[in-house]
DNA sequence: ACCCAAAGTGTCAGTGACTGCCAATTGTCG
DNA sequence: CGACAATTGGCAGTCACTGACACTTTGGGT
């Protein structure tokens, strides 16, 4: 009777299940589009890998490019969880610095990683994932904006400063992710170094505090 | 029999008229885009507002998102021009604001730019092209990074100073100009101010010299 | 004025991503 | 077990986009 028995959410046999094919599609995706490129690779080659229909795959995933930027939507949630588990009184571009580099080494103990460098190497050479990445990218910054602006109690709206603040911090991340992946030896100590530097560099006159002035623009 | 005569390039009837065919599908796009939304416009509409066939369609516009990202195509040609005519002992900084803001200004005085920002708006409503727009900036941040490297004289593989400069610059441009979109006024004079704004937020550190030492990373 | 090669266009058939619909199957829970 | 809901597969259909081929137009040389 009880009206919201969220239907199967965890623990059961079909959750698991679904889970599992889920990765599965991923893992077998990935794998061919690493092999013989996106473009070449279609839809049904994948859910034949994983021994579903073609139509299933569309109810796990609402696009063929959903596959390739999986992974960089799992580390993106990464970031936003160690953004929001900053310090509140810690001034915003140090939360972003800290947040950031604390998730990639982090990350760089992962045994994924080489995969994930993998994916965003494929990703910058094909124009179609390129642009999905940079749109979930984008989406990402939205959310990490209004995370900054709110702790810093100003509206997004009217004050620029969390978004150009937030934007510097990620086109860095991306530079710097993009030349470890250009880097033939994709050492994941040099990635964290890259992505320090390149976040240093355009963050450097950033001032740590800001004032309580709103900044009306 | 001069074996190379540069077949058809400008003065032709033919050429003349190709390039309105081109300008006519482009209108007409945006016409039916910014009146129905992209999605619900399909390419035989477009191609029969012009009276033309689809498959024609594809010989002018490699894709039907190419014809709402044109404007702003146009417009990153503007900009990488008006670096270009910067004077070469310009640090890279103060040449890269003035490029931007002098072209907005000139585009100011453009009685397009008020469909340019329509456009613009409409593209960040349609997830698919924001993608296709932000790689086209993508794009179009690479070729400015080269110009800024060839400038200072640095190899911008090996040094990400070209890159952050500009994916900064470039950064705040977007947010300034997705502000003057999101406003209804949409007044052109506080565009200019807006990006000015938010340019100057992302780079007020940036330094406006360059040590000759390569900076090796 | 005439002709020819090049350029431009339309038609048609085909591929591949993606969706709605319906029927069959399979966990889930009482 | 038996109802019920979630999951799935097959099928038909839409739409962006492409290759191939035949037809028309145009520009330039004669």
């Amino acid at each position: 009777m009880v009206g919201m028995s969220a239907p199967t959410d965890q623990g059961g046999l079909r959750a698991r299940k679904k889970q599992r094919t889920r990765a599965a599609l991923i893992d077998a995706g990935l794998d061919l589009f690493l092999a013989n490129g996106y473009e070449a690779t279609n839809v049904d080659e994948i859910a034949a890998a994983v021994e579903v229909s073609s139509r299933t795959f569309f109810r796990y995933f609402a696009s063929k490019e959903d596959i390739a930027l999986a992974k960089g939507a799992e580390f993106d949630e990464l970031l936003l969880d160690a953004l929001a588990s900053r310090p509140a009184e810690e001034p915003p571009l140090t939360a972003l610095r800290h947040a950031v580099l604390g998730m990639l080494r982090e990350a760089a103990t992962d045994s994924g990683v080489q995969r994930f460098l993998s994916t965003q190497h494929l990703i910058t050479r094909t124009p179609a994932l390129l642009a999905g990445n940079l749109r979930r990218a984008v989406g990402t910054e939205g959310r990490l904006t209004a995370e900054i602006a709110c702790r810093q109690g100003v509206d997004p709206d009217r004050d620029m400063r969390p978004r150009v603040l937030v934007a510097a911090v990620c086109g860095a991340l991306r530079i710097g992710l993009e030349a470890t992946c250009a880097d033939p030896s994709r050492e994941l100590g040099r990635m964290v170094e890259l992505v320090e530097q390149a976040v240093d560099l355009a963050t450097a006159g950033i001032p740590q505090h800001w004032g309580d002035d709103p900044h009306r623009w």
